[in-house]
DNA sequence: TCCATATATACGTTATTTCGTATATAATGC
DNA sequence: GCATTATATACGAAATAACGTATATATGGA
């Protein structure tokens, strides 16, 4: 019952989008989506050192608020950045990630997630 | 005391910069202030109708995090979005203005700000 | 000096958020 | 059905944030 809770578009207000913004695991989440696509709990949580039940808890979060949205595949739920998103929030998390990509602990996010052994979608890119 | 704490710019974080603007208040004093430029406490206190203290603590926090600056002239004390942001800030900054600028509450606190009268700065733009 | 206005801060309360830990659900293979 | 892996949720504790109200500070003028 995950799946599809898109709905009804969650009536975004811009302090809503911030407040949810405002956490680091969620923000890193996101900046590592815009980055690589379509990433799995088990990606995001090791890529971004956080537990399991921590990173689906704020994945949870950004589903709910319908800023991301997911898809099971066997065992793997994986997760990308909604493509329909509001047309005022486009920019805004666009803006976002491209200022933040380079530095810490963002690249570093990127680093540890390519390093990862095993990626379920065998999407490995190139080393480093 | 409070017209140069921005000595040591605070080293912004972008979850700093979103719990920041996470707050209804503060944020419609930021698009107020992107569309207005300089504002005294009483031009934003009346236009975003909020008490006195709520406004002053909320342009506590935004002075305090370096968004914005201000200025005493006589009596008042005018705040204006910090010209020298960092880099990767002032997209986002000008994403979200542009953004929502047309949506409530923010129309309606721009119209409520040329409504006001007697403004300290005279800056009486032609009503509505 | 005294008063009025504009702005800032202190204090206690309430609401919200986040977390770790434990447990539940779901899919797969035997 | 049972075990294993991946993911989600429940629960209570701890931290954080926002508020109303009262009060303090600063400026300008009589």
């Amino acid at each position: 019952m995950s799946a599809a809770p898109a709905l009804e578009l969650p009536e975004f207000s811009a302090p809503d989008l911030f407040r949810i913004l405002a956490d680091e695991t969620r923000l890193r989440a996101m900046v590592l989506m815009h980055a690589e696509g379509e990433l799995c709990v088990c990606e995001l949580t090791e890529a971004i050192c956080v537990s399991q039940p921590k990173m689906s808890r704020h994945l949870a979060v950004l589903r709910d608020a319908g800023l991301v949205s997911d898809r099971r595949q066997g065992i793997w739920i994986h997760y990308q950045i909604e493509p329909d998103l509001p047309l005022w929030i486009a920019p805004i998390l666009k803006a976002l990630c491209e200022g933040v990509s380079d530095g810490l602990p963002y690249h570093q996010d990127r680093k540890r997630l390519a390093a990862m052994p095993d990626r379920p979608g065998d999407r490995c890119s190139d080393q480093l």
